[in-house]
DNA sequence: CTGAATTAAGCAATCGATTGCACAAAGTTC
DNA sequence: GAACTTTGTGCAATCGATTGCTTAATTCAG
């Protein structure tokens, strides 16, 4: 049993004008053209009777909700938290609301909630979750849908995207771990579906041969997952090899978890005996210990510079957007890299 | 330049009929009156077209937009995402969005958020970040909006609520730790403006009560946020009051956290010297040092739960649910408990 | 074979806000 | 003071889907 809610026509009622009196007296845009006692009359009559106005309504007639969408791949990844509070520390205030669906890395299941979304008339996407090639958001946005990647681009398209600087990044670190000594660095990457792991793995083959590291491919092994599981197994893959090292770039942060602990399960002291980094510095890591050295990404700022952009595209500024804007990143040295022995 | 939506006038023309037959030839229910072959025909044309329902202009019409609202302190709070993964393992098969919105537990922003909600016209509120007493929540419920409170009721209304036993889960730690042989247990509260901090104080005292554990006022210290800074300093409080005590009981994992840090920094072992117990069993904590023995709440079972009420009450089986449920929690003992000294 | 019952599809109102256009009253110009 | 602006408000169409009611066509009973 909702209780009615007041519409205009009750305004407009209970002042004796007319909807579109009403309607346009309280458009802080429209309500210059009426007079000013009226307004004033509209205005009180709308405030005693609690009028909130009918966003469903409006945005039939407008083709505009007030509402974005976001795509991300999964909420429990700590990585997400704050760009999602990025994104609506600056659409919030300007009364945008999101709607957040997580992908899963899914494809079909993509497919599905990118049409959750249009079939509500979000008025713009912003997609943290984009696979390499992905037909589905790159007919999205030609349609002329706004839309904004996030973490990474789609190859062969016009949408602006933001992204960390993973190169310098991967490059610091390896500076660092030079300085520190190292010379006989293995990497474990990423699962090279994951736009992440392929670019980091990209990023520390290039890195290395700036800073003339010899790269040997029985030092690199790829993870199928980001997680401390993973980690774990690529170490022992590692160590298996045979080949020396001493010290392990890895290319997220809970990777390089794992391989901590394989290492102490194996009585190998990190950072004495081999060195570990990360990527991301994720929460809570500053409880671990040792505590990890790791490269900041910017993730609440990623979502504020993201969210900016889908402003401007909203509001038909295209031209104005830049199609890439890279963040900086920066480096965390903890307790983890130590010189080579 | 938006690419013309296709809509059921863009069917009927195409397949010779009314719109009102197209739009019964493509609702479930309504589909037994039209024949067979026309609907066919409908429903291949509207497969041809790529025809997807606006839901706004159903929603403006049913008054249901399949869109659901989701109101959290904080989704950067570790135990939220997996509630809301828990909401939307029941909502998203349904066909339900989730608008999600932090509170950041201030209550201005609240009654704004709460408008945000009900001018998209949300179906229904799942609210995990109710104030003790709420006069607008209740407002809204009163209207007839379906609601459910998640972690915590709304004193004196028939809101239905989901939490988590936590009387249970201090009594069963308290129960633990005397069994260890501690008999002098302090207490580090939660702040007591938040629902959990104010119930697991309440708990302890009861519980302490059952189990013949004598309470000291001086060995009960109250945090005023929930963090490990938080934590640090009512550890030191404890130890700077002279009174002796084996064990630390706090109302969550992250003061907890703290207060092992602090114990630490004074060069007193957890647990070998003094126990530390937790709340939640949040992520990651089984890769900090020593592994924190704590109660698990089921999150992603809240939610669940939450959302499968929600669902009766916006289906008008309100009289199906009952007012209150109570999720059972589980004792995980790991290491940061040891027998008394 | 007539009249009632059933079935299938169309008609038109409706949801609430927006907005182009019409129109009347007041003001301005020469 | 006639002709023309300007200003303020009303009128009515519109957005797209839903749904109660009507009408037309078919089936069935007696």
């Amino acid at each position: 049993m909702q209780k009615k809610r007041i519409t205009l026509k009750d305004i407009a009622r209970e002042t004796g004008v007319h909807v579109s009196t009403v309607s346009r007296a309280l458009d802080p845009v429209e309500r210059r053209t009426i007079t000013e006692e009226v307004v004033k009359r509209i205005q009180a009559a709308a405030d005693a009777l609690g009028y909130r106005p009918n966003r469903i309504a409006a945005g039939l007639r407008t083709n505009r909700t007030m509402t974005v969408g976001v795509m991300i791949p999964d909420i429990t990844n700590v990585i997400f938290p704050p760009i999602l509070r990025g994104i609506e520390s600056v659409l919030e205030p300007l009364g945008y609301a999101s709607i957040i669906v997580n992908t899963d890395s899914d494809r079909d299941r993509e497919i599905r909630l990118l049409d959750v979304l249009r079939d509500r008339g979000v008025d713009g996407i912003i997609h943290a979750a984009v696979l390499r090639s992905d037909p589905s958001i790159s007919q999205a946005a030609q349609d002329g849908l706004p839309v904004v990647t996030l973490n990474r681009k789609v190859e062969f398209s016009e949408i602006p995207y933001v992204i960390n600087d993973e190169d310098a990044g991967i490059c610091q670190m390896l500076r660092h771990l030079q300085k520190l000594g190292h010379n006989r660095i293995a990497h474990i990457a990423g699962p090279q579906d994951l736009s992440t792991g392929q670019l980091r793995l990209a990023a520390f083959r290039r890195a290395a041969d700036d800073l003339s590291i010899a790269v040997e491919e029985a030092l690199i092994v790829t993870a199928t997952r980001f997680d401390e599981v993973e980690g774990g197994r690529c170490l022992t893959t590692l160590l298996s090899a045979g080949k020396p090292f001493t010290a392990v770039l890895c290319a997220n942060d809970r990777l390089a978890l794992g391989a901590i602990e394989a290492l102490r399960e194996r009585g190998i002291d990190c950072p004495r005996d081999i060195s570990v980094t990360g990527f991301n510095d994720m929460p809570f890591l500053d409880l671990i210990r040792p505590k990890l050295t790791t490269v900041r990404i910017q993730q609440h700022g990623a979502g504020r510079a993201a969210a900016n952009i889908l402003l401007q595209l909203m509001n038909d500024n295209a031209d104005g957007v830049s199609l890439e804007t890279v963040l900086p990143v920066e480096l965390v040295v903890r307790e983890s890299t130590a010189p080579a022995r």
